[in-house]
RNA sequence: CGGGGAGUAGCGCAGUGGUAGCGCACCUGCUUUGGGAGCAGGAGGUCGCGGGUUCGAAUCCCGUCUCCCCGACCA
């Protein structure tokens, strides 16, 4: 009877929380090998969500998708010096094929920038072919000792976007363009997560960048999760990959370079701003399954008013499903649908349709009130639309509950064990960045004196960073 | 790589030399179904692997493999 045992409670143990809602909730499990993940069906129906979402806004910014190779020369890797350095240490690498030792390993890709520009290197030409805006869905492998399902595995799933520019100005445009109108947007508006975006640090920079970007989360544990990075590449591969177009004055130039990319560790960032003791709490404009319609006893018509009422949702516009199981009990289909988050809840039975209503349940909320039969579309609608706004405004809430504004780095340390500090940049000095990754905590992104997107020529110094603990 | 643990049913665990067990899950039947139902019956294990000691090993000894937790990088 009791729900309380399903999940361990967040406040006991919040990673335990975590593994217990991703493996109720049928979202994912480990695979064979240390690292790897097998996506379960309804986990990766709200993956198929994020993408579908993502890829339109991708599309709308212009960009085409593409396919490259899972498999990448070793040699690729080594062209850009930093980028190498950077992966190396996470690299899977093949050195057989068909039987045979292969005379020239090749990695799996952990990424693709060196294979994409050895491409990007045959493709441009002119100016004309500028810009070259390319994105692909892929799977990447970087070898995790420390694995997290959806967090950090050994395999994930992402979208990378690779661009090539005519002017430098040109590409930070593009880099900000995504950043803000993409992944911004995305996170706010359809997984209603609020996010600092920021630049990174030197220190957290990705490999073979010159400028990183990044969007962070808050969770509920009041550790940062980065959600999402767009980077400016400058001229680097453009040089090791010998990317050059003869400009309107036929000179040559090499292209100035963006890459961006969101994974599966959307999975986990929603799960974490979001659940609650009783499973996931998804926002309607990600759930695959916004309304179930929950036949609690199939006698005297309630099964077949709520079939109905299921095909009227569905005609108006929403996911919708309908659970008319009677080998199980009331209780536990309760419980299955609040661990997987579904936002609204119709529940039918004899005794509502003597009064002619139905029970209207708000996950995010728990509230259930009785909704006259002939409204439930129309109330539906609302407590969807409702329940996205609520969730939003709650995770916003909770994260500035959980900011400070500090003057030192002790501070921040102290301030990051429970939530973000806002610290400004030029009182980190030489030593501040070493010793605040020496206590567990790191500088998650700098951002201007009002916690905004930074203007790309402000000196760091003279930015805000923000410090946290991150997964 | 340094330190600390664990490998027994799908999952979680108990079992210090004498017939392989418990909870959950699973199957069958009946009664149930308005917040993880009850009863009865049932299926499921080379006890990580190899060797040794013993009349007899999940248990003791040797070896080996794997996994997990804690310390440096990463979407």
């Amino acid at each position: 009877m009791a729900s309380s045992s399903v999940l361990t409670s967040q406040e006991e143990d919040f990673p335990r929380w975590y593994q217990d809602v991703v493996a109720k909730a049928e979202l994912a499990e480990g695979g064979p090998v240390r690292g790897t993940m097998v996506i379960r069906p309804y986990g990766y129906s709200i993956w198929e969500q994020m993408q579908a979402e993502i890829d339109r806004r991708i599309k709308a910014a212009g960009v085409s998708n593409a396919y490259f190779p899972l498999f990448i020369p070793e040699s690729y890797l080594r062209r850009e010096a930093e980028h190498v350095e950077g992966f190396s240490p996470e690299l899977a690498v093949v050195t057989h094929g068909g039987g045979k030792v292969l005379e020239e390993p090749v990695v799996v890709r952990p990424t693709s920038e060196t294979i994409i520009n050895a491409s990007f290197a045959k493709w441009i030409q002119s100016y004309r072919d500028l810009p070259l805006l390319v994105n692909q869905w892929a799977n990447v492998v970087r070898w995790e000792l420390r694995p997290r399902l959806f967090l950090r595995t050994t395999e994930f799933l992402w979208q990378e976007g690779h661009t090539a520019h005519a002017s430098e100005d040109d590409a930070r445009a593009f880099a900000l363009e995504v950043l803000e109108s993409i992944y911004v947007r995305f996170m706010s508006e359809v997984l209603a997560i609020p996010v600092l975006a920021g630049r990174k640090t030197d220190r957290e920079r990705f490999a073979g960048a010159t400028t990183t970007w990044t969007t962070e989360g808050m969770m509920r544990d009041g550790k940062a999760l980065q959600m999402g990075t767009s980077h400016e590449l400058g001229q680097g591969f453009a040089r090791a990959f010998g990317i050059t177009y003869l400009d309107e004055g036929g000179l040559e130039q090499h292209v100035w370079q963006t890459s961006w990319g969101v994974s599966t560790r959307l999975m986990g960032a929603l799960v974490m701003a979001h659940g609650d003791d009783a499973g996931l709490r998804l926002p309607p404009a990600i759930a695959p399954v916004q309304v179930v319609v929950l036949v609690v006893r199939s006698e005297d018509g309630a099964g077949d008013r709520a079939a109905a009422l299921a095909r009227e949702l569905a005609d108006a516009g929403m996911r919708v499903e309908l659970d008319a199981r009677t080998d199980t009990s009331f209780g536990r289909r309760v419980v299955g649908w609040e661990l997987k988050g579904a936002p609204v809840r119709i529940e039918v039975g004899p005794r509502d349709l003597l009064k002619g209503e139905a029970q209207l349940v708000r996950r995010d909320l728990s509230t259930k009130e009785p909704v006259p039969l002939d409204q439930v579309a129309h109330s539906a609608r609302q407590a969807l639309d409702a329940a996205q706004s609520a969730l939003y405004d709650e995770a916003l809430a909770r994260r500035q509950a959980a900011t400070s504004e500090v003057t030192g780095v002790e501070p921040a340390i102290e301030a990051a064990t429970s939530g973000f500090a806002l610290l400004p940049a030029g009182l980190l000095r030489s030593g501040g960045e070493t010793q605040l990754n020496e206590a567990g905590a790191s500088v998650r992104c700098l951002v201007s004196a009002d916690s905004t997107l930074p203007d790309p020529s402000t000196p760091p110094e003279d930015l805000t960073a923000v410090v946290a603990r991150a997964y």
